[in-house]
DNA sequence: CTCATGATTAGAAGTTTAGCTAACTATCTA
DNA sequence: TAGATAGTTAGCTAAACTTCTAATCATGAG
């Protein structure tokens, strides 16, 4: 519970998240994203792992990394559920925020 | 957003917001529930109140915290739905989350 | 085998965090 | 006013976090 907390507390891994959204994505597609080295991206994953809301898998040189969902949901709406937040969107208003505002 | 992430990242301090579920209370009582010092337990309401998770409120010579729910609700609910996360619960059996919980 | 590519490991620097004790401020009460 | 109570601030330490560069490992292509 701390762990996946603490990997949701830096922005680059929310996006790393938001970014596996749409399916696997390589180490390196990933990083294409952003501004820091490789190195410290290759620690983001490896803190996103180590919180077990990301899979590896090696295809050849490069490395698949897709993301759990159900980890991430268990994790979220289970505490949210302690706190009683139910989900309130309309169902015929589907949702199109799909961008994370990092602070 | 970071900054709630990281202010759930800690134990200590989502054990605060989940005592405060039942209303508001000072920070000794608060503190009495944990082993820490209390200049300990003040940085981390400090860092609650930061994160724009509870509000103070200063009565007489001691202060009262409560939780601020819809900061809460709408960070972690809003982050889980960028995932489509819905709630999951089945409708013929209503939850009783919302109530207040007996002390 | 050798080279280029994708990614990690190692080591270091600087920052942040969590915890403590001691000392301080503010408030109530006798 | 003096003492007790509730909390905070100050100063410190140890550990963890973030990021970098340089070096290394692993794989596929020629």
């Amino acid at each position: 519970m701390s762990k996946v907390f603490k990997a949701l507390s830096d922005p680059t891994r929310r996006k790393v998240l938001q970014l596996l959204r749409r399916g696997p994505m390589s180490a390196g597609d990933l990083a294409a994203h952003f501004t820091v080295s490789k190195p410290t991206m290759s620690v983001h994953f490896n803190v996103l792992k180590d919180a077990n809301l990301i899979h590896a898998e090696k295809h050849g040189k490069s490395i698949s990394y897709s993301l759990k969902m159900s980890v991430l949901e268990e994790a979220l709406m289970g505490f949210a559920q302690t706190f009683g937040f139910e989900d309130q969107r309309d169902p015929d208003q589907p949702t199109n925020s799909h961008e994370d505002t990092p602070s």
